[in-house]
DNA sequence: CGGGCACTTGAAGTCGATCAAAGTGTGTGG
DNA sequence: CCACACACTTTGATCGACTTCAAGTGCCCG
């Protein structure tokens, strides 16, 4: 079972006027496809929030008032069934979007895993924000068609691939995520071995046994001290067997 | 291993001017944000294209030209490891998009379960297709979201569902896509076995295997003639196992 | 120092996979 | 029209990967 701390409300967390004094919003993806004048009005409309490592931010079934993005930290969306299983859907990171959607409620629930800071669009706005900044909907439709590819890449996971092939995947793509250069290889991972139990459809001790396999095999090395934090000591190797070849 | 029959390139399988001459266009998913006068318009760049039941549509890594609309007919994507284990990420209806992405490669196979007739818009015009239809963003943003909810959704059964859960939901599922009245109990299957258990994550012989337990508890009715038909003959309580109630 | 939490390791159990065979429906050609 | 082949489905027996249950370890923090 997990524990989460009582979320705050996102007005809760700051007051309005000082986030966008302190012009957080600037950080915000947006400013991918906006210039500095179309930031500048866009942050009259957004506002920066922060929870603390562990917090609810959504939840499900809850109004969907604001769309996020995520300007630093991590954030984890999950979804659970009436027993508790729970399959955590994504891991979010800076500039990932979050309450992108169609319905009235989301479909999922974030927790913040870090300290993050959003930056926070309150729905009534967004339609105003696809007006006034045409650019955004495309920005936002590109987003989603990434994310989908990647939702079908974990279905494969999910549905065909073995334990080891599993925690591969993940360890390969938390690498390429971490690191622009080819051939780091550290990874820092902030979550528990239950989170990435429940993001790969494993148990903990499964997620336990797998890292122990890996590194008995000399694929990767966890300092006893620091386990989240691992070396990759083959990363040829380890794609090989993220794919099923080995 | 799944035989496939050749696919045809789209240009092949119709002449482009009788396509259009034929309006199937008009009846692309695009009318419920464009008008008439727009649709005819929209007809200018895009053309109709039919394919066979179980001929390739897209493969994984080929070049995306196109993005289709389906118009009717079904159509399954689906993935595959080196080693030829498979998911299938969903099953497209009418009305779905197909091809919708940022890369320049299609990250999945698409295969006619049916015969099919696709709505065609060039790559090349959707840039322009976006400039002269601004609702068409907006309206491939909600279509993106709404996939990306069932992606999750999908997750969750993956990762944390039992056999008897998954093919419960998957039943429920198609229950509600082939029915607007709420208590219609019947349900059409195009795909086999195979394809379902693809989908669901499992083998043929556990689907298999699940369908005669979920008879022998009077949940389902299957004609033994027509396997591809279902009759729910307890919606509340298939629901029930469907979320691991029960 | 001790309690708690995350993680690891071990032993036993189970669900679904795999292997094998039989059943069912369809189409084809004699 | 029947017989045979083929493709799909079902059922049965066995197997194995991962889960479950149960200890045990190490680390942090009061």
């Amino acid at each position: 079972m997990i524990t989460i701390k009582q979320g705050n409300s996102p007005l809760q967390s700051k007051n309005k006027e000082d986030a966008c004094d302190g012009c957080p919003v600037r950080h915000s993806s947006f400013c991918e496809v906006l210039d500095k004048s179309e930031m500048d009005k866009l942050s009259q409309i957004t506002h920066s929030v922060n929870f603390k490592a562990g917090h609810l931010i959504v939840s499900e079934e809850q109004d969907a008032n604001y769309l996020y993005n995520i300007v630093n930290g991590m954030v984890e969306l999950y979804k659970l069934l009436p027993d508790g299983r729970r399959q955590i859907t994504g891991f979010l990171h800076q500039g990932d979007l979050l309450g992108l959607l169609v319905g009235e409620e989301y479909p999922y629930h974030a927790v913040a895993l870090t300290d993050v800071e959003l930056c926070c669009v309150p729905k009534d706005s967004a339609n105003k924000l696809f007006q006034d900044f045409e650019k955004i909907e495309g920005y936002l439709l590109k987003k989603a068609s990434h994310e989908l590819a990647e939702a079908q890449e974990r279905m494969l996971l999910l549905g065909r691939k073995t334990a080891e092939e599993r925690l591969a995947t993940f360890l390969i793509a938390q690498l390429k995520r971490q690191n622009k250069d080819e051939k780091a290889n550290e990874i820092h991972l902030p979550m528990m071995r239950s989170d990435i139990a429940d993001y790969l459809g494993l148990t903990t001790e499964t997620v336990s046994r797998v890292f122990s396999k890996l590194k008995k095999e000399r694929l990767v090395e966890i300092p006893s001290s620091e386990k989240s934090n691992i070396i990759v000591l083959d990363i040829k190797r380890l794609k090989d067997v993220s794919e099923g070849l080995s």
